[in-house]
DNA sequence: TGTTTATATTGCAATATTACGATATATATT
DNA sequence: AATATATATCGTAATATTGCAATATAAACA
């Protein structure tokens, strides 16, 4: 046991509990935000904002790429990292469903 | 090491973090959606809709709970779990103003 | 070429999560 | 009261995550 039973669910739920499995992390809605706040962003930076070590860092980025919530682009000796709004509107998309459907709905 | 670092981060942070970590299991989503869609509540019918055992339903109803996605009431034998929309209202809202504020920019 | 700068990878210890059988609790029903 | 039904808690094994020091890689610069 420990192992979460993916195979049992949608791809979609799957997908969407990626995605937010990637957020559950404060120091990675510290990286967003910060990427969001200076509109792009050097890796080297965060590492100076983020009371965290490097290593550390450098695998939260890892994470929120490998969710889709960012994309990288190597500038030079850098890397430019940035929000991927394709999957910031899946969750926009994603939490307005839900909303809507629950709605004028009476409950406990 | 293995604890997150918290007490670095701003209390919103934190917040949001706890929240989408909640939903960052498929399983959790898998709830979520099914309490939307019977709309209301629910109870034992989940457990015969998921593949898992009662003790771990109810251990990942406890911690929708515990991060204010869900709340459940007593009613009588059974208790009915629904959809706490507030905390629905703050991740739309978290995610739209993350939208507005990337849109209209120039990145990677 | 040698050095600096920026980022990634590896390895590992501490801790957390996932899943479930066994068991407890508490209301409903007979 | 005894039993059935619904849900929670405990204990524990398997696995995953977090964080970092040490080290690797790779481009920039002297």
């Amino acid at each position: 046991m420990g192992i979460t039973k993916t195979e049992h669910f949608t791809e979609k739920q799957n997908e969407i509990a990626l995605i937010a499995k990637a957020l559950g992390h404060p120091a990675r809605i510290a990286i967003i935000e910060y990427i969001v706040k200076v509109n792009a962003c050097i890796c080297n930076d965060i590492v100076n904002e983020l009371p965290l070590a490097q290593p550390t860092i450098s695998q939260h980025l890892k994470e929120l790429k490998n969710a889709g919530l960012i994309k990288g682009s190597i500038e030079g000796n850098t890397i430019c990292y940035c929000i991927d709004e394709t999957t910031i509107s899946r969750l926009q998309n994603y939490f307005n469903t839900i909303s809507n459907k629950i709605s004028n709905k009476e409950c406990c």
